[in-house]
DNA sequence: CGATTATGTTGACAGTGTCAACTGTTTTTC
DNA sequence: GAAAAACAGTTGACACTGTCAACATAATCG
């Protein structure tokens, strides 16, 4: 049953934005009484939580996907996390979002897991030494451009976002 | 009155965060009746807009400011920026977070306007033709280190943000 | 079988966003 | 200057939310 909340919620999510997701409403969705949800999350933020880290693990395999299957792996990372959160913009903001949602472990192993992919592939591909400097403008950039994709503040000329992922991505010349 | 309801939301907001910014609770901030605000804002969102975009004002002002006062002025930017977000968390995740507050045109248009400060350094110290790409890049390295660094999503090692946001900023590389 | 525990439901409380109706005050207009 | 209109703010109410305590029912196990 927690499984099945979880999904409610996300359809929730997918469906009325972050607004929509309320406690009640997740459990009306799965068809059981409004504080039914207090016997698996001790919060509505927990809840929220599971609901951010089920997607986290999503994103995770999407990158992990991309590494595995793409010739220019790093922008092939870049365009599957755009993707990513372009298809789930309300899960994408309820994951990075202002809800004070670090300090929850398996968010935050999920999220290391994330970063970890990233961070191998630039291992592989940037000077040692700057590895971890470009890590970090990389997901930092991603993530950036994926934020403001999403609530649509980029410049209206600048063209599909996944593209705009690989372009910029190629401009942080990792190899000096 | 608007202006005595907008410094009540940004003292409830740095006080209490987004979650304490009811608009009950910034009307009885502001020692007026519960419903007192419908007179100057259709809706709780166009109130949180507005203190959005006072906010974004300050913004752009800071880094006016390190553009007129600094010496490496795009770093200084970048440093300005992160600055105003960390000092600022709650009203950071206001502007650029999940709520709807796209659309609103003020709030818009303050955006617009700080972009432009950014926009106006990197044209003068990049390729030209590359100058909007770089922007781009520029804004998203800084706004997503700005998103991590608020919710302590980056790397226990990485060091003060600022001073991240400097280094990161340099390796965009303009010139080329 | 009976006792215990897991699972879920009812009922209630405070707090929220929002609206309609009301009162007092200021400004406009003749 | 008086009547009328616009403004500014209040009261009362409604549906909804998160949360908790108390209750019912089903599953498990000795």
């Amino acid at each position: 049953m927690r499984a099945a909340l979880i999904t409610a919620g996300r359809q929730l999510l997918a469906e009325a934005g972050l607004a929509g997701l309320s406690l009640r409403a997740v459990t009306r969705q799965a068809g059981v009484s409004p504080t039914a949800a207090y016997r698996y999350f001790a919060d509505r933020e927990h809840l929220l939580a599971a609901i951010a880290t089920s997607g986290v693990w999503e994103l995770t395999a999407d990158l992990e996907a991309a590494d595995r299957l793409g010739v220019d792996k790093l922008q092939d990372q870049a365009c599957a996390y755009i993707r990513f959160a372009v298809a789930n913009p309300a899960l994408y903001r309820l994951i990075f979002g202002p809800e004070r949602l670090s300090h929850y472990p398996e968010l935050e192993s999920a999220l290391a897991a994330a970063y970890g992919v990233l961070a191998a592939r630039v291992a592989k591909q940037a000077a040692p030494g700057r590895a971890t400097d470009k890590t970090m403008a990389c997901w930092c950039l991603v993530h950036g451009l994926a934020s403001l994709a999403i609530d649509s503040r980029l410049p209206p000329d600048a063209g599909p976002a996944q593209l705009l992922a690989a372009r910029l991505t190629a401009t942080l010349s990792l190899e000096n």
